[in-house]
DNA sequence: ATAATTATATAGACTGGTCTATATAAATCA
DNA sequence: TGATTTATATAGACCAGTCTATATAATTAT
């Protein structure tokens, strides 16, 4: 027996993979066990609460991973475009590697458990908000007005939540490049000085 | 025994229903039979190929309501902007009167069966089509280039889509109302003379 | 026109399997 | 030695799909 754990974070990174292919329900605690190598006492050892506890874990983490992707964009770009256009650059490779069978590491899971399951629900949120928190502080020092630059970051949350369903549906990464045009292009538009003031 | 079947339609609403609840693995044909109050007999009889048929059905059927229904807002409303505030407040009030526990009627479905279930993926594909179709020649009639009308009602369809999921996890109708509000914008923006040639 | 046959829809019990979770004991670690 | 982790048989609920049977309308044959 080792020294530290060595399970649980493999059950939540494993679930979390799992999750996101065929949603919740559809996977089994035997099937994550399977696939982690995890031992079953050991799953309800670490999430006594069940499966539900694991899914929050799952969301926690896996938004985590984006936020933390996020978060290297807005360094790497000054522009709250050009995060978009790398985001978007970065999600449609990210699914063509899938082979369109992936989508957002969370939405699955969340559109199956909330509100009802309040922990999952909850982790959701805090990650939702985190992604948000990224796009409106790039707006912000972008020049954008208070009053919108939440409101354009959720709307760019959103259209890329909508797109990963699109592209996965359509087996093409259109929907996310086209997203990605048409909400750098919105940014751009709020950012500028004059077009602020519409 | 009648002369014509009453229990197929049923089956499809219910099925619908149920499945953007809680979603498809978690809603077992026993449920559908309880609370379509179809037998289990008929409810093979008519889908021969199993559940999966069902959530097929089920996706063509919810499917065409949205797509009635942003028609029915094409027809009252010239200008794309007012269709997209419109459907928000739509979409708003719907997630509203479920206590926010419900979302777009074919997206978790979707997310579960596609793109392995071939029939369902088709169904999903071919129902977004007809969204996009929508305003695509609202668009397109409001002066939108070419170029851009498909990309841009792509990006509506796929922002509603994120912000119905947002907003049920956040349990509140910001989200829709957001993109709502920055896509109206957006549509406006590509349907004045000299903003189309940036 | 009548009887026989076929087709359709309904009804619900049953099947073999999987599900989540628990209890309890054993193994391992510090 | 006590705490932590693992092992695994089992319980009870639920799963999707199959099966047998019946009622009745429509079709066919005489």
């Amino acid at each position: 027996m080792p020294a530290k754990p060595k399970h649980r974070d493999r059950i939540v990174r494993t679930a979390a993979r799992l999750f996101r292919r065929d949603g919740y329900a559809a996977t089994g605690t035997n099937e994550i066990v399977a696939a982690s190598g995890a031992p079953k006492g050991s799953l309800y050892h670490y999430f006594p609460r069940g499966k539900a506890e694991i899914a929050e874990a799952a969301v926690s983490y896996a938004g985590g991973l984006v936020s933390a992707t996020l978060t290297e964009l807005a360094a790497k770009h000054a522009h709250p475009a050009d995060i978009v256009r790398a985001y978007g650059a970065l999600l449609a490779g990210w699914l063509a590697k899938s082979g369109f069978r992936d989508g957002c590491p969370i939405t699955t899971t969340l559109l199956e458990l909330a509100p009802s399951e309040r922990g999952v629900t909850k982790a959701g949120k805090a990650a939702f908000g985190t992604w948000v928190d990224v796009f409106t502080a790039s707006l912000r020092a972008a020049g954008a007005r208070k009053a919108s630059a939440e409101r354009l970051a959720r709307t760019a949350i959103a259209a890329f939540e909508g797109a990963m369903i699109l592209a996965r549906v359509e087996q093409g990464p259109g929907p996310i490049e086209d997203v990605a045009t048409e909400i750098a292009r919105l940014f751009e538009l709020s950012t500028q000085p004059q077009m602020s003031l519409i």
